[in-house]
DNA sequence: CAGGAGTATGTTACATTATAACATTACACA
DNA sequence: TGTGTAATGTTATAATGTAACATACTCCTG
């Protein structure tokens, strides 16, 4: 057996990684009592936490919620999409964007050490299963 | 007497200016009391919810917490830059960082909506405090 | 192995942030 | 004036997060 937390991290990470969904911790701590019966939310709080500084998850901030690391080798910083109408979380690289942002806020002396870029918006999939993107759309197909 | 939610969100944008921290709703809402003696968290929320959707301010959405806004155009988007040192909260201008944000999660079919884009660090005010940017600082000024 | 320092984990209780639901008031207009 | 609508007030509670302490475990040291 290895330590008892980190056994507490795999299965959170487990459940973060069956979706790619946020999960607020509270959503985690119940799928979490299959496994233990009599958890705690600082439990939760605590696996979480370690996770996020290791970079094998993220909190939402925008969401209040978490999802599980998609990059490989998470880069400094990264760039979080949110789909609005199914919630789709997709993680991507963020390099550059990084750079200018920290640019930006150097011109008034502003030293960068943590970023959080989130974007909210429709995902490519439920661009697709909308019937037209224009109109107010009450009233069908415009043809 | 212009209507009494004027007079609410006027009351919460002055508290919200008197300095460029970001504060809490219940921050907020202690400093309310003094002109509302009575006032309950949803007035408060319904104060700051107007506000943020007017573009007068912002929710700072890695703190919980509220800053008035700074940007006199409130273009499509801003970049806060929070000071963990003091707290200053700072607005700048993003747009050509929100089109770069917006193209990269264009590559996956995403259609962005609404950004949130902050960065933690230190302010030029608290890095020139500083006693010197190496070594562990515990041994005061390196002269 | 006994003792004990130090760390990790469990547990309780509570703090903080936010909103649902309904009551009341204000206002426009027939 | 009555009445429908919207805005505001009020109560209660939901959702999120953490402080503080108890317990257990690990690994030394002798």
């Amino acid at each position: 057996m290895t330590t008892p937390g980190e056994q507490m991290q795999a299965d959170v990470l487990a459940i973060l990684r069956r979706r790619n969904v946020a999960l607020s911790a509270y959503k985690v701590l119940e799928a979490l009592r299959d496994a233990h019966p009599k958890i705690a939310p600082p439990a939760v709080y605590r696996a979480l936490s370690s996770l996020t500084s290791k970079g094998q998850a993220h909190r939402v901030e925008s969401l209040k919620a978490y999802v599980a690391c998609q990059s490989k080798v998470h880069a400094s910083a990264s760039i979080l999409s949110i789909c609005e109408s199914c919630g789709y979380v997709e993680e991507h690289l963020a390099g550059e964007v990084v750079e200018a942002v920290s640019h930006v806020v150097a011109e008034t002396g502003f030293s960068s050490q943590h970023h959080v870029i989130e974007v909210h918006g429709i995902c490519a999939a439920c661009n697709a299963r909308m019937p037209a993107p224009e109109g107010v759309g009450a009233g069908g197909s415009p043809q």
